[in-house]
RNA sequence: GAGAUAUUAGCUCAGUUGGUUUAGAGCACUACCUUGACAGGGUAGGGGUCACUGGUUCGAGUCCAGUAUGUCUCACCA
C-alpha cells in the first residue's frame, strides 16, 4: 500500500544519486546541438540562500528542458574566490585562534586561506544538489584554480600589451575595514541621517570670520583652502585673504571657484583635497597642498596632528566638541546625506588618493554596447537594456587592484622606476634583463596587490571551458545559450562579461540574459541577516521537499519581477505534490478488465484529456521562449490538478467495486506519464518517482530524458463540447447546492431541443459524462420545457432541472430578471457598436462577424430568459 | 537633479500587433460536504467604475500627453 502522503525525503536523494550515477548530467561535445549555461559562481564561502535557490532553480529548469529536447545540455558549476569576503573570514578565523594577519607572511596567510577553503569552501555546491541542480559536476570550476588563474594572467598581460590597462594615481574608494580600494560598482550609496556642522574660520589679521558647512568635521585638520563662488558678493571682500584652520591654527588660502554652490549652506566650502573627490579636483585647479590625515584603517595619521590613531568617527565627536568649546561652532543641524558604504564590509567608504591599476573601459565598450542594443545579446526583461546602455555610455575606468592577499597577485614586477608585466615571474625577469642586463632575480619585486575578483569572473564563460587554451571545446559550447542572474550585478558582472567576450573571442558570451528578481519577504523588504526575515533554505527543502520549494519559488516569480516569498507558496507546492501522489494512488487502486468494449464515455474522456495536454504543451513552447516560467508552471498546475484530477479522473473513475477497462487504464497512465514529462523540469523528483511507479520501465527509460512529443490536435471540437458539458455539470451542481439537494439524489436534466444540442448528443459518450458527473439519472431532450424546475442557460442552450419540492417562483423571477438585465446591457453595447457605420466599414470583417455572433447569442439568451419569465409569471397568476 | 519603469480583485500577478461574449489566474475569503485517492481534500460562491485627468480612434485595461504615488538606475551640494 502506498502511503497517503507524499514523502519527498525518501524520493529525492535516491533519484539524485541515480541520475548522477547514470551520467545524465555529464556533457561532452558531440554532434548534437549544444545548450550551455554557466552558473553565476557563488562565493566560495557562501551558503545556500533564497536568492541562490531561485536563480539555480531557473537554470535547472532550462537545462532539464533542453536535455529532454535531446540537446547536449551542459550546466557548468563553480565558485568564485571572493577576495574581500573570504579574506575577512580567514582573518576572523585566525583572530579567534589568536593569530594576527600582520604577524604572518603572505605565504603563511595563503596557506591558512587555502586550508580554510578546502575545508569549508564550496559547501554551497553540495547544497545545490539538494535542490536538484543537474550540473555537470566534473566541470566544477573555481576562479583561483590553475586553469582559471592562467586565464586571468593571460588576460591581464594581453590588455597591458594592448595598452588597455594602466597604472594611475587617483582618488579611489577606500574601504578602511578591509583596507583595500574598491571599484565604483562596489560602493553602495544610501541616504543616512547625519548632521551638518556650521563652523567658523577666522580670517587672518582680522576679527572677522567665514562660516562653512560640513558633514565631516573630523577632516578639518586636512583642510588646505576655503572656497567661495567668484560671483558671490557676500565674500568678495575675502579676495587675497587667508583663513585659520580652527584648533589646528594653520593658515590656508581663500580661493574662488565656480564649483561652489552659493545656495548650499553658507556658500563657503572647506576644501580637503586628500579626502573628497570634488575637493581633489578643486585642489588640482588651484595647486593646493594635499594633507592626508587618515591611516589606511581610518584612524588619524601623524599629519592630522590631533587625535593620532583614533578612529575617524570617534574623532568626529571629539573634534566637534573641541570646536564647540573653542567657540567655532555656529550651529549644528540635522541633515540627510548620501553615504557610500562598502558592498562587502558595509564600512563607510573613504575617498583617498592612491596608486592603482585600471582597465581602460572606453576601449572595450563599443561592441558590448552594440550587441545588447541590437538584441544580439537579448535581455529579459527588456527594460534592463536602458540601464545597461546608460552605464556603457558613461563608462568609467575599472580599478582592478585590491590591497589583499587572497586572489590573483598582480602579474607586474618592479625594478627602479620600471614595470614589467608578464604571465610568470620567469618571463618578467627575462623582460627586465633586456633593460637591465645585470639585474638579479631578488631585485625584481612583484606587485603586492591582488586583482578584483570580478577580473576573474568576467572571463568565466570563456575560462570554464579553458577557452584561452582549448578552442575546440570552447567553440562547441560558446557562446553559451543563456545567463541567469540578478540585475544587481548587471555592471559588476554581466556587462564586463560581454566586453571580455568580444575582446578575447570576438563574439558575445551568451545569447540571452534572464534577470531574476530579488527575493523579498511578504512586506517587500529585502531578505537580510539583520532583519532575520530570510528562511533557512535547507530547512525549507527538508520541510517541504525540493519540488515543493521549487514550485513555491517559481509559481510566483515573474521574469525580472521580485519574488515576495511567503511560506504559503512552498506549502502550495507541497500540496501539489500530494495531489499528484494521490492521483497515482487512485490509479494504482484500480483493477482492470477487457471483457467488454471500452465505453464511449471513457474514449471521449481520453480524447479530450490528450487534446488538453497537447494544447497546453503548445502554449508552453512560447512560455519557455519568453521565460514566462511561472505562467508555464501555473498552466501545468491547472492542467494536472483541475483537468486531469478533478475532471478527467472523475470521468473515468469506475463505480465502487467495479473494474476499469484496460484501454481506459492505459490511457490514464499514458496521460499521467506525459504530464510527468512536461512537469519534470520544474519538479524533477516527484515526476521521476511517479513516472516509474506508473508502470514498469525498461532500463534507461527515465523521465529526466523522456522526450516530449507534441501531437498536433485536429479535434479541437472535443474541447468545445467537453467545455459545454463542464458548464452544464457546474450549473447542475450549483442548483443542487442552492436547493439543498443531496449529491446522492439523482436528478433529471431537460434540455430544449436545438441543432446545437443535437450535435452534443450525437457525440458518443458526451451524455454519459454529463450524467455521471452531474449525477443525473436521465437527460431529456424536449421541445417543451414546461415543467416544475429551475432553468439555466449554457451558452445559448436552455436547460432545466426538474425539482420535486415547491419552486420559489418569485425568487427565480428575481434572479432571471437580474440575468436579463445583464444580457440586455451586453446586447445594447454590441448593438451600439454594430449600428455604428464607421465600425462596420473600418473594422476587419472577422471582427464584425464576431460582434454579430455576440449579438445573436445575446439575443438568443434574452429570448430564453424572457420566455422563462413569462412562463413563471403565468404560473404565479394561475 | 536626470532617466527608466510600474499602478488591474484583500494579496501576488496574467492580460502577447487596440476588437476573444461589458476583465482572468493563484492564494486568501464565504457556504456546504467526514466512511473508498487526497481535509496537505471536494463542490459551489462572492469580490475589480483596470491610479487620476485629458487626448487619438468607429472602438482604449491596451496607444499618446499630463498629474499623483511607488520602485529602480545613474549623478550628486560640502
Amino acid at each position: 500500500m502506498i502511503s497517503a502522503r507524499y514523502n519527498p525525503k525518501d524520493v529525492e536523494e535516491r533519484w539524485y544519486d541515480e541520475w548522477e550515477s547514470k551520467g545524465y548530467f555529464k556533457s561532452n561535445p558531440d554532434d548534437r546541438e549544444a545548450f550551455s549555461i554557466v552558473i553565476p559562481p557563488p562565493n566560495v564561502t557562501g551558503v545556500l540562500h533564497m536568492g541562490h535557490m531561485l536563480n539555480n532553480t531557473i537554470q535547472d529548469i532550462l537545462i532539464r528542458k533542453a536535455r529532454q529536447e535531446g540537446k547536449n545540455a551542459c550546466w557548468v558549476p563553480g565558485t568564485d574566490h571572493a577576495s574581500i569576503a573570504t579574506e575577512a573570514k580567514v582573518v576572523k578565523m585566525l583572530r579567534e585562534k589568536g593569530i594576527k594577519k600582520s604577524d604572518l607572511s603572505r605565504e603563511e596567510f595563503l596557506n591558512y586561506a587555502w586550508q580554510w577553503k578546502e575545508e569549508y569552501g564550496g559547501i554551497i555546491l553540495k547544497q545545490l544538489r539538494k535542490l536538484g541542480a543537474s550540473c555537470d559536476w566534473d566541470r566544477t570550476a573555481f576562479t583561483m584554480d590553475e586553469v582559471r588563474s592562467k586565464a586571468v594572467y593571460k588576460a591581464f598581460v594581453d590588455l597591458y600589451r594592448k595598452n588597455k590597462l594602466y597604472r594611475g594615481n587617483r582618488m579611489v574608494n577606500w574601504d578602511p575595514e578591509a583596507k583595500t580600494v574598491l571599484s565604483n560598482e562596489e560602493v553602495i550609496f544610501g541616504l543616512e541621517q547625519s548632521k551638518l556642522y556650521h563652523v567658523r574660520y577666522q580670517i587672518v589679521g582680522t576679527e572677522a570670520y567665514v562660516t562653512i558647512a560640513t558633514t565631516r568635521p573630523e577632516t578639518i585638520p586636512g583642510d588646505t583652502a576655503i572656497a567661495v563662488h567668484p560671483d558671490d558678493e557676500r565674500y568678495a571682500w575675502l579676495k587675497g585673504k587667508k583663513a585659520i584652520v580652527p584648533i589646528i591654527n594653520r593658515e590656508i588660502p581663500i580661493i574662488f571657484d565656480d564649483y561652489v554652490d552659493r545656495e548650499f549652506g553658507t556658500g563657503a566650502l572647506k576644501v580637503t583635497p586628500a579626502h573628497d573627490v570634488n575637493d581633489h579636483e578643486i585642489g588640482k585647479r588651484h595647486q593646493l597642498e594635499i594633507i592626508d590625515i587618515f591611516n589606511p584603517d581610518g584612524t588619524m595619521s601623524d599629519d592630522a596632528t590631533v587625535y593620532l590613531g583614533e578612529d575617524r568617527f570617534v574623532v568626529r565627536k571629539k573634534f566637534s566638541k573641541d570646536l564647540e568649546e573653542a567657540g567655532h561652532i555656529v550651529n549644528i543641524e540635522d541633515y540627510q546625506n548620501n553615504v557610500g558604504r562598502s558592498e562587502r564590509t558595509n564600512a563607510v567608504v573613504e575617498p583617498r588618493l592612491s596608486l592603482q591599476w585600471y582597465v581602460d573601459m572606453g576601449t572595450l565598450s563599443d561592441p558590448a554596447l552594440k550587441a545588447v542594443m541590437d538584441d544580439v545579446v537579448e535581455f529579459f526583461p527588456k527594460s534592463q537594456k536602458n540601464i545597461y546602455r546608460h552605464w556603457m555610455e558613461n563608462i568609467k575606468d575599472w580599478c582592478i587592484s585590491r590591497q589583499l592577499w587572497w586572489g590573483h597577485r598582480i602579474p607586474a614586477w618592479y625594478f627602479e622606476d620600471q614595470v614589467f608585466v608578464a604571465e610568470t615571474a620567469k618571463e618578467a625577469f627575462k623582460l627586465a634583463q633586456k633593460t637591465f642586463p645585470t639585474i638579479q632575480k631578488e631585485q625584481l619585486i612583484q606587485d603586492e596587490d591582488v586583482l578584483d575578483t570580478w577580473f576573474s569572473s568576467w572571463l568565466w564563460p570563456i575560462s570554464v571551458f579553458d577557452g584561452f587554451e582549448d578552442k575546440e571545446v570552447l567553440n562547441y559550447y560558446y557562446p553559451t545559450s543563456v545567463l541567469v542572474t540578478g540585475w544587481d550585478i548587471i555592471f559588476l558582472w554581466v556587462a564586463r562579461m560581454v566586453m571580455a567576450g568580444y575582446e578575447w573571442t570576438g563574439t558575445f558570451p551568451f545569447e540571452k540574459v534572464y534577470f531574476t528578481g530579488m527575493v523579498r519577504d511578504k512586506q517587500r523588504r529585502k531578505m537580510s541577516k539583520q532583519l532575520g526575515n530570510s528562511p533557512d533554505a535547507l530547512q525549507l527543502i527538508a520541510d517541504y521537499g525540493a519540488d515543493g520549494v521549487r514550485f513555491g519559488m517559481m509559481s510566483c516569480s515573474p521574469a525580472g519581477g521580485d519574488l515576495l516569498f511567503d511560506e504559503k507558496l512552498v506549502e502550495q507546492g507541497r500540496n501539489f505534490c500530494n495531489k499528484m501522489w494521490n492521483a497515482l494512488r487512485l490509479l494504482k487502486s484500480w483493477e482492470t478488465e477487457n471483457e467488454n468494449p471500452q465505453s464511449d464515455k471513457d474514449r471521449l474522456a481520453g480524447q479530450w484529456m490528450m487534446s488538453m495536454i497537447a494544447s497546453t504543451q503548445e502554449e508552453l513552447v512560447r512560455d519557455y521562449k519568453d521565460f514566462r516560467l511561472s505562467e508555464g508552471l501555473m498552466k501545468l498546475y491547472n492542467l494536472i490538478w483541475n483537468e486531469y484530477c478533478s475532471w478527467y479522473l472523475e470521468m473515468i473513475k469506475p463505480q465502487f467495486g467495479e473494474k476499469i477497462h484496460e484501454n481506459t487504464y492505459q490511457e490514464a497512465i499514458d496521460a499521467f506519464s506525459q504530464l510527468c514529462s512536461i512537469l519534470h523540469p520544474f519538479m524533477p523528483f516527484i515526476t521521476e518517482e511517479i513516472w516509474h511507479l506508473l508502470k514498469d520501465r525498461s532500463a534507461g527509460e527515465d523521465c529526466i530524458i523522456s522526450t516530449l512529443k507534441i501531437e498536433k490536435q485536429d479535434n479541437n471540437d472535443v474541447q468545445k463540447y467537453i467545455n459545454t458539458a463542464k458548464d452544464i455539470i457546474t450549473s447542475v451542481r450549483e442548483i443542487r447546492q442552492k436547493q439543498a439537494i443531496k449529491m446522492k439524489d439523482e436528478l433529471q436534466l431537460y434540455i430544449l431541443k436545438t441543432e446545437g444540442v443535437d450535435k452534443l448528443i450525437a457525440l458518443n459518450g458526451w451524455e454519459d459524462i454529463v450524467k455521471k458527473l452531474a449525477i443525473l439519472d436521465d437527460i431529456i431532450i424536449s421541445d417543451d420545457l414546461n415543467i416544475n424546475g429551475i432553468s439555466f442557460i449554457s451558452g445559448t442552450e436552455k436547460c432545466m432541472i426538474q425539482i420535486h419540492q415547491e419552486l420559489d417562483i418569485e425568487g427565480e423571477l428575481i434572479s432571471l430578471q437580474k440575468d436579463l438585465d445583464y444580457q440586455q446591457g451586453f446586447v445594447d453595447s454590441v448593438t451600439k457598436k454594430l449600428s455604428n457605420e464607421r465600425f462596420v466599414q473600418n473594422a476587419k470583417p472577422e471582427i464584425v462577424e464576431k460582434e454579430q455572433a455576440k449579438l445573436a447569442d445575446g439575443q438568443e439568451r434574452i429570448k430564453i430568459l424572457t420566455e422563462e419569465i413569462q412562463r413563471l409569471q403565468a404560473q404565479l397568476k394561475g
